[in-house]
DNA sequence: TTAATTGCAAACACTTTGCACGCTA
DNA sequence: TAGCGTGCAAAGTGTTTGCAATTAA
């Protein structure tokens, strides 16, 4: 029994081949990916899987807590990535759009005293950094690149 | 000449009756409101704004910055709340699903070190912190007053 | 066997757009 | 009166759902 079917057999959750596949996807990237980028992944590999399956089985997977949902603030499509249970942030360049994730958290002390200025009992929060990676920064200082 | 019209005039916007109105409601509200919610409010009023007009004003706002989009992690619709200048955060209650803007800032220094240590130019950050506001700690204390 | 899972198409919620008309400057 | 702004209805996008067929356990 491979590990994939582990962690879906001790979710009560059927192990399907279109499951297995998606969660295969999602253990590849390290990078939060929407549906549809999964559906293509999964076209391309000529793996019929439907997108509604993909979006039902990433819902699923997130109830059970075995992948993360992100939405970012652009508002565009929903991310997901496998949830490795570790609290992180997110660096998100505003050039290529890559998401990079931060382990460090700045914010432990700073919510105990949130709470005891305001009478707020902090269950989390999400935080989320926009800037330009190093080379995006450097595309930037060549004047003549090109830019979409 | 109102303020109100001045600000809109300074921005280059006609000054329409429907602008105005939908300014004055943002002005009155020191919580973000989505477009249907100023829709809401406007047929209240018997003033006759479409729906696409709302959204299409609170566009050309934000890009005039008069206001601010906010997308919340919820994905549920669009936020917009008259533009403050002021860098803030929110405080959302998971229970009524209030939002409270907080003036400080906990990140300053932690940009700083950041951008020292990852090469990232920092641009901007969003923080949202989620918990119980204290009227909802307090129903939540109180066994059996109903939840929704 | 049988309940969970899937695919499909249709429905959905929110938002945007094309176009003809109206109104501000 | 020129062209920005508006209303309406229709289209768009991302996501969800109903239902019948399929499949894992």
């Amino acid at each position: 029994m491979t590990p994939k079917s582990d962690k879906l057999k001790s979710n009560d959750l059927k192990n399907t081949k279109q499951r297995t596949a998606i969660l295969n996807i999602l253990e590849k990237n390290n990078q939060p990916v929407s549906a549809e980028d999964i559906y293509s992944v999964l076209k391309s590999q000529n793996l019929s899987v439907s997108l509604s399956t993909v979006y039902r089985t990433l819902e699923t997977m997130a109830e059970k807590k075995l992948v993360t949902k992100l939405n970012m603030q652009d508002n565009s499509k929903t991310l997901f990535e496998i949830n490795h249970e570790i609290h992180k942030h997110y660096l998100i360049c505003l050039g290529c759009k890559k998401i990079i994730s931060i382990m460090s958290c700045p914010l432990e002390n700073y919510e105990k005293k949130l709470s005891e200025e305001t009478g707020f009992l902090v269950e989390g929060h999400r935080l989320d950094i926009y800037g330009y990676c190093p080379e995006c920064r450097e595309n930037m200082s060549d004047e003549n690149s090109t830019v979409n």
